[in-house]
DNA sequence: TCAAGTATGTTGTAATTACAACAAAATGGA
DNA sequence: TCCATTTTGTTGTAATTACAACATACTTGA
């Protein structure tokens, strides 16, 4: 058996449920070559692809020439999802080959008409794509929230005030390491680093690695 | 007739479909005076609110005191329907009534109540749902994007080639003002002007206004 | 325990940006 | 058309950041 059964997507669907939706989305699997374009920026897309083999890479390619790798996908992960539910929405990444791979793709065709059909797979299986989309949606705003403001210092304030309100506790562990802190508030890492010191000789925070104390 | 049955979360929906949403989700009015606190930072919410009359504001307040309005929220707009759609997701803004003003909440429950029930109603509700999230993670996740880069003229070249995709062509016009990009690409308009002029001089775009070649 | 490798902190400099103040251009009425 | 207002462009300066180079601390496995 396949185990991209256990993904998110089919949370809590039986074998019976899987079936049908497979068929009434007219999945298929088709394999690529390494840097092989999957789909295209500037392109709509009904379907959208789960990793079964391999990875591919989110890339965005403009017209100047610049390629920026914005993300990887790897086995058991899905990409173009959002893409796939929304008729007219143009694609403003490419998604290639990272190497040879094999990709499982669903036709979402609209959600008209998934809409229409009362069957428990197809409400279950929306019911998860909401969840998935809902999910995304908390991460992508608490970053786009913790990216707003100009100064070094504001966005690890920023950061910091929300991982607490998330502990429900002034003192609490962070997932990041140094690196993957100053990635994620879009800083270099030494500026981080000097920043967090003058927080620290300020008294606004204690911290010791990834511990920290408000 | 009330309104708000236009919105976009009871999109094709009959006048009896809407009426057992209503009365499954257990949706009430109430009434707050301005400044009132609607929903609090940390906590975490089953329901959701449709603002039927007046406004109320996002807002952040950290525990150092300080406060960023992050967006107003007006009449037939709705706030935390994706917090209520989460068990578990902590709140990280306040909502408060930004004027005297009525509120309908819905309680969501959960979604595993809502994906047991194959009613049509539920059905369309949580596909409008899924939609009105879709397309929020597709803004989000531009902006995201776009903000990502640390100079100016990079944000301003990733906005723009985003732009050119949409539009299937190399001219177009933009939907912002100058204050407005400068505003959605988190840098000072007089510097947006400024680089925006260099790249005039350096020949990689025209413009004029908010009108755009590249 | 030691050594090698990795993560984090510190410092100085060059580049970039925010900010303020003002100039020029566009807009919208009277 | 002219004036008042708004929007956009320009410039200089102070503040902030990125970047590089290095120092220190921490980790890991031999």
């Amino acid at each position: 058996m396949k185990n991209f059964k256990n993904s998110m997507i089919f949370r809590d669907m039986t074998e019976a449920e899987i079936s049908a939706c497979l068929s009434e989305l007219n999945a298929y699997e088709k394999e690529y070559e390494k840097d092989e374009l999957i789909l295209s920026a500037g392109d709509t897309t009904e379907k959208f692809g789960l990793v079964l083999n391999g990875s591919v890479t989110i890339e965005s390619n403009d017209i100047w020439g610049n390629r920026t790798i914005l993300s990887h996908v790897g086995k058991m992960q899905f990409f173009a999802e959002t893409y796939a539910l929304l008729e007219n929405e143009t694609l403003l990444v490419d998604v290639r080959a990272n190497e040879n791979c094999r990709i499982l793709f669903f036709s979402i065709g609209s959600l008209k008409n998934l809409r229409l059909s009362n069957e428990l797979w197809a409400m279950k299986f929306i019911c998860n794509m909401l969840e998935i989309s809902a999910h995304k949606n908390v991460t992508l705003s608490g970053r786009s929230f913790h990216i707003s403001p100009r100064t070094i210092r504001e966005r690890i304030l920023s950061y910091l005030n929300t991982v607490s309100l998330q502990k429900h506790s002034t003192e609490f562990d962070i997932p990041f390491d140094r690196q993957q802190l100053a990635d994620y508030l879009n800083v270099d890492r030494s500026a981080l680093s000097n920043e967090l010191s003058k927080l620290k000789k300020e008294g606004m925070i204690r911290c010791r690695k990834n511990h920290f104390c408000l």
